[in-house]
DNA sequence: TTGCGTGCAAAGGTTTTGCATGGCA
DNA sequence: TGCCATGCAAAACCTTTGCACGCAA
């Protein structure tokens, strides 16, 4: 059984990660929040507790097409049942929805009966285009 | 209107995306693929070359889950009709499978009648695990 | 006191850019 | 000949790693 230490760090990123649960964060978006507010975190710790956290499934890594460099975390809300939905996400805007629906689990199972697939919610992203941005 | 010239490594980068156009593959291996028979071609080229693809539609680039740093690239295959349908891929093997299916075009009206928004088929990938990978 | 966490700096891998040269049209 | 493409090297990014020091339990 592995240990961990609570610290100051950790706890002010996680809360960070929690404040932003409807947003995908980077680990430079972090760095610069903490900077900003002078209590300055280091890169390191931030990309090690990150990763420690993906590890835990507390949090979702994410890489999307529109910022193709960095890697974009978020934080598994459970009261919104964030584990068992799947996400849709503006590349226009980068809105990011939670797409609570019948129909996709239908998909699912279609797609295992027929197509002997098996879906991973957690790693797959609908992408495409949100009401707001069709508009314009 | 932007002009370009025919080159012998565009052609044949071009070539080697089109005889690959069922593998999802990154700039490496292509720099490496025409290392290893003599005929190498700059980094900057393939990058340059790709992106230009990339902008023009030709081939498609992804970010997979499993090769968290590099980027994938794929050729649209018209005669296939790519451009109409999503692609599945396994996160354990990297199998890609072209999904030519209904289901999946009810839920991308579903979604785009009662969630108002337009999923993008090129930009979505489905992840999960192929019927080969499960059994083990 | 123990040993995990932190943070700096350096290294690692991928991609981009500057610039002189090469080659298509 | 005009101009885009090439390719090398250097730079720019994001992320990981090594190591000495700090700090929670």
């Amino acid at each position: 059984m592995e240990r961990s230490y609570q610290t100051k760090q950790r706890s002010r990123i996680l809360e960070y990660l929690k404040d932003n649960k409807d947003k995908h964060i980077t680990a430079e978006t972090i760095i610069e929040h903490f900077k900003r507010i002078g209590s300055p975190v280091g890169k390191a710790t931030v990309y090690r507790y990150l990763d420690s956290l993906v590890e835990e499934n507390v949090i979702r890594r994410y890489i999307t097409p529109e910022n193709s460099t960095a890697a974009c975390y978020q934080y598994i809300d459970d009261e919104n049942n964030c584990k068992c939905h799947y996400h849709m996400k503006c590349t226009k805007c980068g809105l990011l929805i939670h797409l609570n629906c019948e129909e996709i689990d239908e998909l699912s199972n279609h797609i295992f009966e027929e197509h002997k697939f098996k879906l991973d919610e957690c790693k797959t992203i609908l992408y495409g285009t949100c009401a707001k941005c069709l508009e314009k």
